[in-house]
DNA sequence: CTGCATCCCCACGGATACTG
DNA sequence: CAGTATCCGTGGGGATGCAG
């Protein structure tokens, strides 16, 4: 049904009963589910920024998440930091190898979410007003 | 750097400055990124299933949080709820051919997160350890 | 078997103030 | 500019019990 990626694939399949805590696709799928996540790497695939270019590019995060959030992408080593020694210090992030090879799967999916939001839209409605 | 996608689309981006609450991209992310729901897609990815083989199959959820994701999948279109009125009664989930379009994106991700864990766990333990 | 209702906890994350 | 520290509210989600 899809060029893309085989959905049928009975390997790497998440929680056939074992260890949830081992399992590699809820590992990742945690994090793409926090709430910045997602966006910051998104938003870091034009090029690197620097915070407060990144406050502006994502207004609505508060600029603690932001912090936390892109020293756990940075941990995990989806993005680098790399630190100015200029006056006041300016501080530019962005994505790894690593970071970008996420772009990929990453944009399938809000592809998918732009295609489809309007089905589920109508969905909902479907569903409250029965 | 990929055929699947094209991660430098301009369009179909988040956050560029607007309403977030009307995005589409993180309407459909919140979804993805809430505990159960993916997991739920991709456990009903072989075919349907009965309230509790889905338990089954995913043992650490709370039936309080399958019921709860399952009507919220439901409300979406993602799946549909068929009753069968026997005695006990039987209920049984399938994805709807909107749920099955998210199978290969989806896919992609959790792709993505088996072939890549194991350089994160590196970069978790490297950062850790600096 | 398939669910709803209730209670309750805790961690995610927002607001604010302070530092190099 | 780029953070850190603190306080605190909200709600996601687990445990348990009851019902068709």
């Amino acid at each position: 049904m899809s060029a893309l990626a085989d959905p049928d694939r009975k390997d790497l399949r998440p929680s056939a009963g074992f260890d949830p805590g081992q399992c590699p696709v809820r590992d990742v799928l945690d994090r793409i589910g926090d709430k910045w996540s997602t966006l910051l790497v998104l938003t870091l695939s034009d090029g690197p920024l620097r915070f407060g270019a990144l406050r502006r590019a994502v207004p609505d995060i508060s600029q603690r998440m932001l912090t936390q959030t892109l020293r756990d992408l940075q941990r995990d080593g989806l993005i680098s930091r790399h630190v100015f020694p200029t006056q006041p210090p300016a501080v530019e992030y962005r994505l790894t190898p690593l970071g970008r090879s996420i772009l990929a799967p990453l944009s399938a999916l809000t592809r998918w979410a732009d295609d489809h939001h309007g089905e589920i839209r109508q969905a909902r409605a479907a569903f409250d007003a029965g």
